[in-house]
DNA sequence: ATGGGTTTATGATCGAAATCATAAAGGGAG
DNA sequence: CTCCCTTTATGATTTCGATCATAAACCCAT
């Protein structure tokens, strides 16, 4: 998942429902931090339950995190919530409006108490001049977020929220590398509603039936597949 | 919208209609072709109607539009089409999946008679590696199209279609340059439904009902806002 | 251990978009 | 011009997820 870097992650601290949480969507974890560093990037806190930009706002740093949680998420005009995502350790958010000097299409959400590097825009892409590894390496992972947004538009449009859950699981549980071994979800239901644009009931629902039918099992109210 | 590069797209022979059509999810005009003929491009055709490459397929080879149209579209189980973007002269498509070999997210398909050049994944990656600009400039594109799928999604999940239906039409005006100028959808009803992930019918409805809200106005069929 | 907040659960009702059916209007090819 | 196919249009009906309401189970902090 790392994709060729080693970084200094430390995640023993991190209980292992968060790890699974991060697995999937765990997508960009792109620049070395010897590298941010080295082209001056500052760190920079961001309390829990605060917000590090609002959708519409100017892009104009790259930001990655050191340690914490991110989530990237748009509220529509009747306060519900949408998900595009969440980020941790090592991982970069909110860059695809770097390029083009443009807006946030979401707000990002300090999920836990975080961490991030931020480097400014020209720098940045300076760095990534700079370094046709690193480069390739962060298109991979726009790339890999592209996949993943692709996948969940196709499913989201053709609402069956049976359908949807049981393809978001799977794509979660490919992520967690977990091959055939049984996957526990980590999610609430409530997170899984926000990531996937359907309320809490009907996952709950969903899931249970998914369960009479066999598709999947709950133990000790946790989703296992 | 062309980013820099000004390839010779000789679109006079286009109707306006497809010119506008295609303005919107123009989004990667990626690379100069004397770039990938120099790299070792074949040019290979697409009849009208024909699908290039299905979903799932495996993704050896990276695609761009010489001359014509492709359609990136899903289908799901009941034969329902979810469109998740038209292609046309000068853009490439397919190519998130290149860089883990992995398989398509979505099926190719000639909307049109086309002309393609197509390399291999090797060398594209190999003329990425040699050529920053055009790296980045790749990469500024698939930003963009991030961006797109970002966008529709929050729009699809928050379900109302006259809020989406605006959202889009907003967009493709945006990316048509059309400023405050009046701007004609060229898009047929039913190629927004497919594009939204709604019935043709509901478009025409909420279209009708926005019309009369003072929102856009319809012209001889033609939405207008 | 206890109390408060979250998460899961379940039933009842509502509403809006999907679906089904049908037809008129437009457009392109010959 | 005419025929055929696509696109737009409109009404009737159905369906399924959202919504509302309520409560049990769980979890964490003090």
């Amino acid at each position: 998942m790392n994709g060729g870097f080693s970084l200094p992650l430390s995640k023993d601290d991190i209980p292992p429902s968060d790890v699974i949480l991060g697995k999937f969507l765990i997508i960009a974890n792109v620049i070395p931090e010897a590298l941010l560093e080295a082209q001056g990037a500052k760190i920079i806190s961001l309390p829990k339950d605060s917000f590090l930009f609002m959708e519409g706002d100017m892009a104009q740093h790259y930001y990655q995190i050191k340690t914490g949680k991110i989530k990237m998420v748009n509220h529509n005009d009747d306060g519900k919530e949408f998900v595009q995502g969440y980020f941790e350790d090592g991982q970069s958010f909110g860059e695809p409006p770097l390029f083009k000097a443009s807006h946030y299409p979401a707000s990002a959400f300090g999920f836990k108490a975080t961490e991030l590097y931020k480097l400014s825009r020209e720098k940045f892409l300076n760095l990534l001049r700079e370094n046709f590894e690193v480069h390739l390496q962060f298109t991979t992972k726009l790339a890999q977020r592209m996949m993943y947004k692709a996948m969940m538009m196709k499913e989201i449009s053709s609402h069956d929220p049976e359908h949807r859950i049981l393809s978001f699981i799977d794509y979660i549980k490919k992520e967690s590398q977990a091959g055939d071994k049984p996957f526990t979800v980590s999610l609430t239901r409530q997170q899984m509603a926000d990531l996937l644009g359907i309320r809490v009931e009907t996952i709950i629902r969903s899931v249970k039936n998914l369960a009479e039918k066999g598709e999947l099992s709950i133990v000790a109210r946790k989703i296992i597949r």
